[in-house]
DNA sequence: GCCAACGTTGGC
DNA sequence: GCCAACGTTGGC
């Protein structure tokens, strides 16, 4: 059974066109440093599961391509790297404490942003759109997912 | 374990 | 830039 996610990116840092022009158009999800996000990457999330890409803190918050989890979870490289701004100095090699996976996207769409999102029936309920939420990866449930892709082929 | 202070997220 | 909401930290 698969299960389905959105995951936020800022695009100012990775937009799905960086995504895209990435070999295989698959990124690392690296810079996660929230441990509910954490946890869903390193205990909830096997390969195939479907993504939906979504840009942040910018001009057009919405979901913006389509993809899927391309690997299982290791840990996020940028954690040790004394000159990445997710540098964690109290994580230890022997005992990483961030993971990861990587992301393909499969497929770049319109945007679909958030007032369309919060008006369109039948996705009231999703978690991206409750009120105060901030978390930068959650699950999906699969009626959602199948509304909005129809959407995003209409 | 409580909780105030602080830092961050992210839409607007 | 503002600010609501939430997570984390640290004193007690």
């Amino acid at each position: 059974m698969k299960n389905y996610w959105l995951m936020k990116s800022e695009p100012s840092e990775v937009s799905v066109d960086d995504a895209i022009a990435a070999p295989r158009s698959t990124v690392a999800w690296t810079g996660v440093r929230n441990y509910q996000a954490r946890n869903f990457m390193r205990d909830q999330m096997r390969m195939d599961d479907g993504v939906l890409f979504y840009h942040s803190s910018c001009a057009e918050p919405g979901i913006v391509g389509i993809g899927r989890v391309a690997s299982t979870p290791y840990p996020d490289p940028t954690q040790f790297d004394r000159k990445s701004k997710y540098y964690d100095a109290a994580s230890k090699k022997d005992e990483p404490r961030w993971q990861l996976v990587d992301v393909q996207v499969l497929k770049k769409t319109r945007t679909l942003g958030l007032p369309e999102l919060r008006s369109a029936p039948g996705l009231e309920e999703m978690i991206v759109l409750r009120k105060g939420n901030r978390l930068s990866i959650t699950p999906v449930e699969a009626k959602h997912w199948r509304l909005i892709v129809r959407m995003l082929e209409a």
